[in-house]
RNA sequence: GGCGACGUAGCCAAGUGGCUAAGGCAGCGGUCUGCAAAAUCGCUAUCACCAGUUCGAUUCUGGUCGUCGCCUCCA
């Protein structure tokens, strides 16, 4: 079966082929860590597992890398010369290092909770500061990057192909930016960028500040991934994956960089994954659907959802609703939704667990759609229409031989389905006795005591279901 | 202002130029059941609106309305 990925830089899907036989350079942006990750950002990265996930479930060997973005970026306004991590360490009265690394931490224990594959290579800017140095200096050597008195910039007219993956004509952007104020003079093209900033004038006192050969200061928004990427995987990468916003910026100045700087192809596939967009959370409030932002108002954190109760697999099982590149409307009704039906399927691997059988042959149908699902490009609604198909014809005919395939398709979902039947099923004598009781109990129609047995085992923790063909139980947690 | 995306049942959504328009959740009505739960069966969509192309459009084209995103650090 061949795989089809959507590759944004040719706006279409195409079978993947990876240069080398077996392995994929994947390379997935990473989170910039001056604040909590939303359950937004959260979505892209769960994204980019089931990618991830589908590779090895074909096969491949996956080394990815995912940097950290611990230097400070800017603000939103470019005049203010504050830094947001400095701003976030200025209100918490802690120091920046710490805050970066606070919620690095905090965002891993994320990936973790929403049984991500951790990175193979996790790696933070503020240690590769050198090698992104040296890139900078390839690209003055190619031509690329000018000094003026504030910074280093890329100039864009030196790299034909800079819209190549925008599609966003240069002239329209310099349209677009012709009415905002160009703080340095000296910058050749509105649409140039920096590389490095020097420490002097509105950075003067910037905290993270690094010597380079152009002066001290610290580097420009977008050479890190660049750097780190090369480092670790190669001057060409098969895949790089990041939210559908970097389309327009981040990506297209990290190709010009990389490429300006090897001369050679930096990514054969570029992946983008939808926001999730908040629908109404509230009756009252009028807030339409809109993407979820760190100043929106609407911020949801992972946490938040534990608080409330939920399971982070819900939320994954959540993302799993809507295909990568839609948009994902959050609503708590959507929300319940995804926790109810991820409770059933837990509860079928249960079953399944407990009763078990021989695979028969009609289950071979199901497997074969869940993978032309997720050879689709990742279509995961329909992946997950075929286990839910799967698990009606198993209770419809009462054939419970299909836990090898539900284990299976939980390589890509992720879902931990095997850890969780296992788990609700665990034998104890204690628990066998008041069961084997009970039934006693029931076969002599005493009732009273058979619910006096049900409620005991409930405080237990453990639910039961009588069948015909005798009781089942799980543990509800 | 420029660029782009989307509008499918109560909610989240997949999908297709023509067979019964996936799946989940919620709801209603049966079956099963000592109770409970589960399971199962049935029901719930003129695919935003208008026009065009076509033998035939939800799917293609144009327009209207609505929503959203990007153009600035942001998944």
């Amino acid at each position: 079966m061949s795989l089809n990925l959507y590759n944004t830089l040719t706006r279409r899907k195409e079978e993947f082929t990876s240069i080398e036989p077996g392995k994929v350079r994947m390379y997935t942006c990473g989170p910039t860590v001056y604040n909590y990750a939303h359950i937004g950002n959260l979505r892209s990265y769960i994204f980019a597992d089931v990618l991830r996930r589908t590779l090895e479930y074909f096969g491949y060997e996956v080394p990815q890398v995912m940097n950290v973005t611990d230097v400070g970026h800017l603000t939103g306004d470019v005049d203010s010369g504050e830094d947001k991590m400095e701003l976030q360490a200025e209100k918490e009265g802690r120091d920046i290092w710490d805050i970066a690394r606070y919620f690095e931490d905090v965002f891993f224990d994320d990936i973790e909770k929403l049984n991500i594959e951790p990175p193979n290579v996790r790696c933070r800017a503020t240690e590769h500061i050198d090698e992104m140095i040296e890139l900078v200096k390839k690209l003055f050597a190619r031509g690329h990057a000018y000094e003026t008195a504030q910074a280093v910039y890329f100039d864009v007219t030196t790299f034909p192909k800079y819209t190549e993956l925008s599609r966003q004509s240069l002239e329209d952007k310099m349209t677009a930016a012709r009415d905002e104020v160009q703080e340095d003079p000296e910058k050749r093209n509105p649409a140039d960028f920096a590389l490095w900033f020097k420490a002097i004038g509105r950075f003067e006192h910037h905290i993270m500040r690094w010597e380079s050969p152009w002066g001290v200061g610290f580097p420009g928004w977008h050479v890190e991934c660049s750097a780190m990427s090369m480092k670790y995987l190669g001057e060409t990468l098969d895949i790089h994956t990041g939210g559908e916003d970097h389309v327009w910026v981040h990506h297209p100045n990290e190709i010009a960089q990389s490429e300006g700087a090897t001369g050679k192809k930096f990514v054969r596939y570029w992946m983008h994954g939808a926001f999730l967009v908040v629908g109404k959370l509230s009756v009252d409030e009028d807030d339409e659907e809109r993407r979820m932002g760190k100043s929106e108002g609407n911020f949801l954190r992972l946490q938040t959802l534990i608080d409330k109760g939920y399971d982070p697999l819900a939320y994954r099982y959540l993302c799993f609703s809507a295909h990568y590149r839609a948009k994902l409307k959050f609503t708590w009704e959507s929300m319940d939704a995804a926790a109810s039906g991820y409770e059933s399927l837990k509860d079928f691997a249960a079953r399944a667990k407990q009763i078990g059988g021989e695979e028969q042959p009609w289950v071979a149908e199901h497997r074969k759609k869940f993978e032309e699902a997720i050879a689709d490009d990742l279509n995961m609604p329909q992946a997950l229409a075929a286990v839910n198909e799967l698990i009606r014809e198993a209770d419809r005919r009462k054939e419970y031989g299909v836990l090898e395939a539900l284990y299976k398709f939980d390589e890509v979902l992720g879902l931990n389905l095997r850890e969780s039947a296992e788990k609700a099923t665990i034998a104890d004598a204690e628990i066998d006795n008041l069961i084997k009781e009970r039934e006693n109990a029931r076969a002599e129609k005493n009732w009273q005591r058979a619910d006096e047995l049900r409620n005991q085992l409930a405080e237990m923790g453990i639910v039961l279901e009588d069948t015909p063909s005798g009781t089942l139980w799980r543990r509800s947690n």
